[in-house]
Parts: C-alpha cells; structure tokens; sequence
DNA sequence: GATCCTCGAGTTCT
DNA sequence: CTCGAGGATC
C-alpha cells in the first residue's frame, strides 16, 4: 500500500516536531512538553514508519536512539552501544503478562514448561551514563548520546560521590564498564530550586532536567555542588573477567566492587511475579526518596538473553513497564471564581478530565490573579498538569506554541460572581475580596459549614448538599436558623424524608451541648482558627470575659498580636454578631463553665510541647491531642527546636526524622501514657 | 530589621 | 499539604 500525501506530510511534520523538542531538550536543557506528549508524538511516527516504509528517511528522528550532542563536550565512541529498552503500552498488570508472553513463545515454552525467571529492577528517571574502569580506575564516564557515540563527561562524573574513583578490589579486569543512571534526590532538587528561587534563578521543572543539566555543564565544580546519586543496572565491554550466569549475580559483582545497585530489585518467577513486584513498587512509589518511571523486567539467565538476541535496536530479553504518568496535557475548559468563607475569590480552572498520577483531575486551583497571571493561564490554552508526591493537582506551566489566536489574558471580576457586590482588594495585597459578607449566599453557605464543622460545633450529616438546599431554599441565612428547623420544613425539601429529617433535627439537637473553645471557633471570625479560640477560652474562661475584652486585654492571650486583637474586637463591636450570639445561646447552644475545672486538674504536661507523627496503636489523631491539651500540654504541627517531645507511631515521616536531627526526644505511645499520668 | 516558628485558610478526589 | 502572613524573638 503506497502512502498517500497526507501520510507524507504528516510524517515530515512529526518528523519536525519532534527534531525541535529534542533540541530544546538536549541542547537547552528547557523541554517545551511532557516526556508522555513527546513519547506520543515519537510514537506516532514509529507507526506510521512501519506501515509504511518507504517514509523512513535516513535523518528521521527514529534511526537513531538518543539525541543531538552538544559540540562543546568530548565525543566518545562507546565499545559495545548503549541501547535503549522497549517501553510496554500497557501499564497495568496486561504489560508485565505480555513480556512474559512474548519471551515464553520466542523461547519455544510450552505451558506444561516451568515459569522464566527475570530480575525486576527500578527505571530510574534521571540520565544513563556509562562509566569505564580500567584496570580498576575510572578511565572514562559517558552520556549515551545517540548509543553509538555519546559525550565525554569525566570530570562531572568524578564530582558524584556514588561514583567510586576506584574498584574495591584486589585484582581488577583490564576493562570493566558499567551502565547506569545518574538522578537526582527529590529532597535534594526541592533545596536546589529553593536556592535558585532565592537567587532569582529560573527553576527546574523536575529532578530529571536537573540532573541532565548538571552532568552535561561544562564546569566540572558547578556539577560538584550539585547532589547526584548513581545506580548501576549492567555492563558495557568487558575485558578480563568472567561473566557469570545470570543478570542477577552480575548485580551482585558489581555491589562487591563497591559500585552503588538499588537494593529495591528482585529476582521474579513467572508472570505472576512480575506482576507483584509492579504492584508493590507502584505503592512505594511516592515515598521513595526519588523519581522513577517505573519498573524494568529482564531475563535472569545470560545464555537465554543471548539467545532472545535483540529486535531491530531493543534487546528483546528486556523491556520497561512503566507507571501512569505523573505529568499530563490537557486543556484548560474555563477559569471559575470561587468565593471562599472570608470572602476570598480564588480562581479555579476547569479541566478536560486527564487521568494523571493515578486518578482522574477536572479542576485545579489558580490561588490568585498574580498566580494567573505568571503563569499567563487562558482559557483554551493546553497545559501541564502535575500531581506529584503531594495529592493536590497543579498547572506547571503553559504550552505556549499551542495557543490559540484571539486568547485572552484572566482578570479577576469586579462584581462578586455570586451576589454581585464590589469585589476589594486586600490592603495592598495578593487577595481579592467580596465585599457582601454574609448577604452573599457564598459566604453565608460556607460560614455554615464551618459552623458545623466536626471541629466547630460538630452537626453531623449538615453538609454540603443540605446547606446549599436550605440557604437556595431560603430557610437559614444564618447560624441561629439551624436551630430554629422545625420538622415540616425539612420535609419540605427533595430527597429529605422523616427518617432522614430526624436525624437532622437530632444532631442538630446534640450539637447545642459544646465547648466554650468550641463555639468560639465556630463563630468564624477572621484569624481566629481551632487554636486561637482554644488560647482564648482558657484565657479568658467565660464567653462574657472575651466580650469584654478591649484590644489591651486581648494582647496578654499568648500568640495574639494587634492584627489578631483588631479582627475579634471588630466582630464583637458589630451589633449583629452580639445579637447572633445572644441568640444562639437563647435556642440553647450551651458549655460547662471551664474555669472550675481548670485549675483543680493537674496538669503534668504544662509548659511542654508535644509533635504527634504517624499512625499510633490504639489512639486516634484527636484522641492524643485531646489526652495531651487535658494534661496541660500543647500540640502543634511541624517539629522546631521548641518542640519538647515527638510522639511517634507507625509509618512516622520526616518529622521523626528532623527530630532526631534536632535532637528532640520521640517517643511511643504507652511513654505518652505513662507521661499524662505524671509518672 | 531579620529570622524563625506557627497558625489560618484554601484545596482535590474517592 | 502548602502558601502566606502574623507573632515572637533576637
């Protein structure tokens, strides 16, 4: 079948395309799209040269494996060439099922033949780089360029202290190279960009560009300071020592060399174990210290690789079973503005739904307009969105040779979307306030939830969908209407039948039972969250002590300063808010009087402060926090020199870590025990 | 005035 | 979880 002039051009134009992501990519260390977006494009050409052969020309971006070489590095012609590996399509359970498939047919197995044993190794994401020693020195550390010739990058190399200068060994072979990757630590690249950030530097986008960045700089001292890790994963040329039989015993070797291997490999029997090591790997994927791609399967046995041989450029014994991307296209369908508790307008952009990083994103916040507008987000533009480490989805940037003719730049409104009141901006600052208050529905609905909140006032089953039916519906426009529900009107609403109605009426009963701390949380006012009204409630012990307070009094509550004090004098100056309280208290939301028992408890933990991290064994999060506060100590978030213990349990993070850095005592949960009870 | 430590507030998806 | 900003401290 001859190939139409559309294919032609077609082919010319991916051709194209792709020549120029790969100079930005090699040359400029500044690629312009996804690895995902590039592969796709790659992929595309592939396909489109095997059906039709006769487009294959010999400049086309397919005949050669790596990329363009940068003229200013050393060429270094590689002994035995550094190939790259096949990628499997699917990167469910399917793919690690086919390799295995594939291998079983070209090797004549039937089913009645036992399962092939692999070794099932981490793909790391960062650059390959083959390092050649000689008689036991470091001769020479290579990129792989285009697999054939690659560029010289000794000195950068010799600067990564993973990288032995010397085998540990008392008699080396004549030749030994060894194939790898050089990355860099996520840790690591976070306090790189933090610098780069704090010098006015342009940042990088992930680890992988950094560390292709460093190992190719032309000064050697600059890659110094940058902290690179290598790890091997196989041999080039070797001169003098004997293989051994399998892939997996050559790792071996190389660790008794003292040459670094990821101890995250194993040997796998079988589908099935391919498929295990997938599955595990892909649920520690997020809490390694570093960027993978995925998993890399091989046959274990070196006779049967040689008799696999290779497939065009890919051997055929190995192939990379990668992970659903972390980093994806799509485009950006409408930025919305949302009116937040405090008025705030936070502007959202509305997504073509994309499956990234393991679940399907359709919304990602903006923050603010001067978030909009450095990143210069459009409607209609295609972006890259990112759902890392953290869960949360964000745009990375903006494909900016996508966009469209006739865009605009985004504007904050200057009418609140949702009631249409002058939107403010905040003294001289980022935020764009509406200046409705609780006439705007938005505010009035969200000031509910948090007045419900479980750890406001606690009114189950007073969600979202109920408050935006009951605020729409016109029966509560403020906190002292929920308690002036009666059953009728419930049932008046959709899908709210007696059943469901009395449950309502019955937590909102329960709720009226509180904590003074409690309360004042749930009133909402400005800086005033969960620990401020806790500091204030035991401070001053009585809801007519705070009332009281003028701005003088208020500055004795510790960790309350003039801005905090002029948001609660200035809610309390206004009449409403004293007739909502005066209100509520009449429909019977009520607390016991904290001073009596305050001062009668002991309080063994008074003065100290207490980190909780991980899962503890029988506690809950708020049941510690709880047990600790009763005791007279204090719970905060993050681990400082201030911090007095960590109580640790299973699964602890980084704030364990940075205890034990601080040197601050951590500590179990049956030590806290003994703790509380002053023993 | 600078720096560190916290807290408040907003956010996504299943 | 992360950013921004208030408060405390030196």
């Amino acid at each position: 079948m001859a190939a139409s002039a559309d294919l032609r051009s077609r082919a010319q134009q991916l051709r194209e395309e792709i020549a120029r992501h790969d100079h930005a990519y090699y040359v400029l260390d500044a690629p312009t799209i996804p690895d995902v977006e590039y592969d796709r494009l790659f992929r595309e050409l592939q396909q489109l040269e095997e059906r039709h052969p006769e487009l294959i020309s010999p400049d086309s971006p397919t005949q050669r494996v790596g990329g363009a070489r940068r003229a200013d590095l050393p060429a270094v012609r590689h002994a035995v060439p550094m190939l790259s590996i096949h990628t499997e399509t699917d990167s469910g359970p399917g793919g690690a099922i086919a390799f295995d498939a594939r291998i079983r047919r070209k090797l004549g197995l039937g089913d009645g033949d036992p399962p092939v044993e692999y070794v099932a190794e981490l793909k790391f994401d960062g650059v390959a780089i083959s390092l050649r020693y000689e008689h036991g020195l470091l001769a020479r550390a290579a990129t792989r360029g285009d697999g054939e010739t690659g560029e010289d990058v000794t000195p950068n190399l010799r600067t990564i202290r993973s990288v032995p200068l010397r085998l540990a060994t008392a008699v080396a072979p004549p030749v030994l190279e060894v194939r790898g990757e050089v990355f860099m630590r996520r840790d690591a690249f976070e306090m790189l960009n933090e610098r780069q950030r704090a010098a006015g530097e342009k940042v990088f986008v992930n680890p992988r560009n950094a560390a292709a960045g460093f190992v190719r700089q032309l000064d050697a001292t600059v890659t110094a300071s940058r902290p690179l890790t290598f790890c091997a994963y196989g041999l080039g040329e070797v001169v003098g020592w004997p293989l051994p039989a399998t892939h997996g015993q050559v790792l071996d070797a190389l660790v008794a060399f003292g040459i670094p291997v990821s101890s995250r490999r194993a040997v796998a029997h079988g589908p099935q174990g391919l498929v295990d090591f997938h599955a595990s790997i892909a649920a520690a994927r997020d809490a390694l210290p570093f960027d993978i791609d995925g998993v890399v399967y091989k046959v274990n046995s070196l006779e049967l690789q040689r008799r696999l041989g290779f497939v065009t450029r890919e051997p055929a014994w190995a192939v990379a079973h990668k992970f659903p991307a972390q980093e994806e296209l799509t485009r950006v369908l409408g930025i919305e503005v949302q009116v937040g508790r405090t008025g705030k307008l936070t502007p959202v952009a509305r997504l073509e739904p994309v499956f990234v990083g393991g679940v399907t994103v359709s919304n990602a916040t903006l923050h603010n307009e001067d978030f909009v507008r450095s990143l210069d987000v459009r409607i209609g533009d295609t972006v890259t969105v990112r759902r890392a480490g953290d869960v949360i989805p964000q745009i990375v940037s903006v494909v900016a040779e996508r966009r469209q003719q006739g865009t605009v730049s985004f504007q904050m409104p200057a009418a609140c979307p949702v009631c249409g009141s002058a939107v403010v901006r905040d003294e001289a600052e980022k935020d764009h306030r509406c200046s409705g208050g609780l006439y705007c529905p938005a505010q009035c609905k969200q000031a509910l939830l948090h007045f419900a909140g479980r750890r406001a006032m606690d009114i189950e089953g007073l969600g979202e969908k109920l408050v935006d039916q009951l605020v729409d519906g016109g029966l509560v426009r403020s906190p002292v209407d929920l308690f002036r529900l009666d059953r009728d009107a419930l049932a008046a609403l959709e899908r709210m039948a007696e059943k469901s109605a009395a449950n309502v009426l019955a937590a909102i009963e329960k709720a009226k039972a509180t904590t003074l701390a409690r309360f004042i949380f749930a009133l909402g006012i400005r800086h005033v969250g969960e620990r401020t009204a806790r500091d204030l409630a035991s401070h001053f012990g009585s809801l007519d002590g705070l009332l009281a307070a003028d701005q003088a009094r208020l500055l004795e509550v510790a960790d309350v300063g003039p801005v905090v004090a002029a948001s609660i004098v200035g809610f309390f100056a206004e009449p409403h808010n004293r007739e909502a309280i005066a209100q509520l208290q009449a429909a019977g939301v009520h607390w016991p009087d904290g001073k009596l028992h305050a001062d009668v408890r002991a309080r063994p933990l008074a003065g100290m402060t207490f980190v909780l991290t991980g899962t503890l064994p029988t506690l809950t999060r708020e049941q510690a926090i709880e047990l600790i506060v009763a005791a007279g100590g204090r719970v905060s978030g993050s681990v400082s020199k201030k911090t007095s213990v960590v109580v640790a349990g299973e699964d602890a993070g980084s704030k364990l870590d940075r205890a034990r850095t601080l040197g601050v005592r951590a500590i179990d949960e049956s030590e806290l025990r003994r703790l509380v009870e002053g023993t």
